[in-house]
DNA sequence: GTGGTCTAGACCACG
DNA sequence: GTGGTCTAGACCACG
């Protein structure tokens, strides 16, 4: 489990670190089943409080990525590789509707965008 | 100028003025050198502060969408059409860097992410 | 609006904030568009953290019975009358499913949870 | 003695071998007299701990379902046909009198109450 | 030792 | 003045 947190950023923190252990997870980097480490050992290695790392972890939790053990710690969920394929399609069309319409707003036509994505990507 | 304010949004009102505005005038529906209505004006119709509207103009003039003359208004900055498209990837191609972030990060290779586009443009 | 928080209660005081106030929006006893008080005067009144109001707030606007604006405040959503009803069956048989399995565990037929039932509805 | 547990439930583990247990009895399928196996048998098997197993065994004997004899075990206790029955009723009316005020709380009648649970009781 | 809940503060963006 | 985020603590149930 590789987190790096960004203080300067805009982005919130829990958000930080929901979207980097979700991407682990779908990427296949954590195994299913893996445990965690405690929330409260990830606050003090990341040095943030403990409550910011519950509520990222309540948000992988409601999105289906972990579940927990009260006393035992949390573990990612056991999930069919086609499940995986799934959430990361969902996730990023969750994001794509919001930021489709930012650059249709902005007069981009579908062929302009993919030139420019393609031109970016890197 | 047609503005449409959501207020359940989570894009903040200012932005949402910008947005629009910017992309108006990046389309040509307002002419270099229109005079802008009075923010008081604009405050009033669109039911929310003049601080909100002030910020939203600011921050237009400092991307050169307007320029000031104080005491007269504000007024389209007069952009060649060159520059008019120059600015519309500018704020298109600053945004798709952070975008494109994201969405490498869950593991979308370039095709993954175009074919989700085209799917998902309408 | 009217809470009551009973601290020798096991359940969570937030659950007991949502249960109430997610009630009497289905009930019809506070409007569509009812402003809600501030989150910190709601703490203040029933001597809790602003937190713990926060964490309900949360779990009101995930189920859609209110929407939050920021600066201004949070509202009672605007559900339509079959709505409220379907609000008010999603909790019950939410409930139910779990309930349910109990009195199926100890051997209670149907008959018999019904006549129990009647016996204590008061 | 069939016991089941769930370390995903938000159920407490000693809720559910009590619960189980209980169940078991009061429905005739453990015999009185009968020796429950060693806590430590039962945890190993289960995989818990012997202080989870202890816990739900003190429930148990409060509730006198069981009874131990020191150095002995734990037996189940010498209950009459229709002393099973009151024990049936004493946990069901314990619990619906906390869930009744739930649905009633939301508005429900007793007979929008007996119809829901006719429909879910499958 | 683990997560669950709660407190009493703080600073921030937005309006 | 409003909600959004965050901190550094605390006590609890469960195991």
């Amino acid at each position: 489990m590789n987190i790096v947190i960004s203080n300067t950023s805009d982005k919130p923190i829990y958000q930080q670190l929901f979207e980097q252990i979700s991407a682990q997870i779908i990427k296949g980097e954590l195994e299913r089943d893996f445990c965690l480490p405690p929330i409260r050992t990830v606050a003090k290695e990341l040095r943030i409080s403990v409550i910011t790392v519950k509520k990222a972890w309540e948000e992988l939790e409601r999105h289906g990525f972990i579940y927990t053990m009260v006393g035992k710690g949390c573990f990612v969920a056991s999930l069919q590789p086609n499940e995986l394929g799934n959430k990361r399609q969902e996730l990023a069309i969750e994001k794509l509707k919001i930021d489709i319409e930012y650059y249709k707003g902005l007069g981009l036509s579908t062929e302009d965008l993919l030139e420019l994505i393609r031109r970016n990507y890197d």
